[in-house]
DNA sequence: GCAACATTTCCATATAATTGGAAATATGAA
DNA sequence: TTCATATTTCCAATTATATGGAAATGTTGC
């Protein structure tokens, strides 16, 4: 069965169905785009490195995050592009491809955090 | 641990992550407030009857679907309230809790559909 | 090279999700 | 009541997901 973008909505979906995933991504998007080092993110939610591990390689895979080698530490960042992608798809398909309201929803790092992007 | 309102925003997002529950979703979306029989959506969508039921109940049991019965017929129709929330909840998160645009976004049925039942 | 740290991979285990046939339940019609 | 249809529940098999200790891999500084 052909999902087209549906089989990509899934796997954002899932990516975020999880509740220590949903935490991660949560805490990446507080930290903007700089993101969190893998060990950063491990304290503060208290999470087993490996389990963690695991988590971030489903979000990654889901392109939910992306990553960077920086030294020692991996850097991981949540992707705004991908998530303003998952709202959008899913206001198109709660308002049945209507418009439903003013719909330019954009989605980016929160405001008044470092500036770097 | 306590997640609040996360519980139910995993609940939600779980739902949603399965191609044959989007489907159903999606095509509950479509046919708007009045909904679809749970045979029509079997047929609409070629799932068997106690697959269907199983994940008819996965949604609602994320709050996702509502259903009435009439006569034989047990009517299912997409929450839309449910819809806004989880949407709200996806667009507060992914902007840091800054607005990041008009984010009067407000999901409804599809306009100009006939109110057939 | 070695030591110290950061992260991942390997692995076994445990738990949960998905599937659909068969049987049960429910409703309306004859 | 009996029949036909709609939907759900039961059940078992399969598959996928989540967890974390132990070991492996990578990276920096000495």
């Amino acid at each position: 069965m052909d999902v087209g973008q549906g089989a990509d909505v899934i796997k954002a979906l899932g990516a975020l169905a999880q509740e220590t995933r949903l935490a991660i991504f949560r805490a990446l998007v507080v930290a903007g785009p700089s993101g969190m080092s893998a060990g950063a993110i491990a304290q503060a939610l208290d999470v087993p490195a490996p389990t963690l591990s695991f988590h971030l390689a489903q979000l990654g895979n889901a392109g939910m995050v992306q990553s960077r080698q920086e030294g020692r530490f991996v850097y991981y960042s949540a992707d705004f592009d991908a998530m303003n992608a998952l709202v959008g798809f899913l206001t198109d398909n709660c308002c049945g491809g209507n418009a439903c309201g003013p719909q330019a929803v954009t989605c980016a790092p929160a405001t008044a955090k470092g500036t770097k992007r």
